[in-house]
DNA sequence: CGCGACGTTGATTTGCCTCAACGATTGTGG
DNA sequence: CCACAATCGTTGAGGCAAATCAACGTCGCG
């Protein structure tokens, strides 16, 4: 809860009763490498904020394959997105890739602190707009870049994750298999 | 300016109050074909929304060659997200497709009036995660999607469109070349 | 130990790109 | 009003980056 606590008086100041109210409507919760915090086709609208550990977004096609939507560390927030604002069922999982302390927040709870501490709300507002701009650049790194730049951009996007995430799961991040992650790591090395 | 108060109207109650301070940040513009309403490396931060006829917005790489990043037509709000709430100069263009009718907004008058008006920040809000989501599902796309599937899927999304936006656009947003849409085409039409 | 998950490597295929050429359309100036 | 250029969509030939398919080594774990 601390985590949580301090991260956002990085850029507000918390009073006690937005920190009572926020404690009120936070569960946290540690959760083991490979555990799903989410399921598809589920009706529970949450957003998690991950604490310590490493988690991750992603989506399992009809075939098999699964897609990573994103990646998420200390100090994010991981949701599906997708369907967190709408009445629809999740499309994505989230998953634990490590040991991770994360915090669990239902959506509706959130909305309600929002209205109630405005502050509280435009910290939401940056928050909602960082990602937005984060979404956008992503978008244009899969319109424009060759796999080997992916990787690369991927590399210093993402420096702190690489040791935790397995090597198929950048590649379904990436847009490409894990073949070709593999030959373009080897090129790299090799150069 | 009836548009966009129209258009806000049906999700929220307008103060007269508001109205006013919404009018006077407001700068309404006709645009024709081709012109450009935002230009790269500019640092002006800017919302513009349309309330009739179409824009995007589109990036231009040192060869030369053009990305579109975003499609708008009739009541959407079309902007530089990725510089938008920073202090970067700004990546994109935004350009005309036809006569059209906006409404230019100054991205600081505008948090001025989110944080003013409560229930219009709110309203952002909602704008934000809806773009949000729609950000998400055009990843997907382009992470699953073949160019055929992609295309397809366009047609479908939007719908509205076609008529106004040349195929090279499209190709460009879709991250194909023109030649490989032109092949996609006439697949569907001879099936 | 033996199994399964993961990463790598090789051989082959393929979807899409590149390059080039050619109509069709539009708009512009003489 | 027509000639001309520019823009756009299409088509073909050829090439390439990445996918697919298959095999194998390694590592961690029950």
């Amino acid at each position: 809860m601390t985590e949580l606590i301090e991260y956002i008086e990085k850029s507000i100041f918390l009073s006690d009763n937005l920190i009572n109210d926020l404690k009120e409507i936070t569960s946290e919760k540690n959760v083991e490498k490979g555990e799903l915090i989410l399921n598809e086709n589920s009706s529970r609208k949450i957003q998690v904020f991950v604490a310590s550990g490493c988690l991750r977004t992603y989506f399992k096609k009809k075939n098999g394959k699964e897609y990573t939507l994103q990646f998420a560390t200390k100090n994010w927030w991981i949701s599906d997105y997708m369907t967190l604002f709408n009445k629809e069922k999740s499309l994505l999982c989230i998953e634990s890739l490590s040991h991770s302390k994360i915090m669990i927040i239902e959506q509706l709870q959130l909305e309600k602190l929002y209205s109630k501490y405005p502050e509280f709300g435009l910290k939401h507002r940056m928050n909602l707009q960082n990602r937005i701009a984060a979404l956008q650049k992503r978008i244009f790194g899969l319109l424009t870049l060759s796999a080997k730049e992916k990787y690369e951009k991927f590399l210093t996007d993402y420096e702190v994750f690489e040791k935790v995430i397995p090597n198929y799961q950048i590649a379904s991040f990436l847009g490409i298999t894990p073949e070709s992650l593999s030959r373009v790591r080897r090129e790299i090395a090799t150069s």
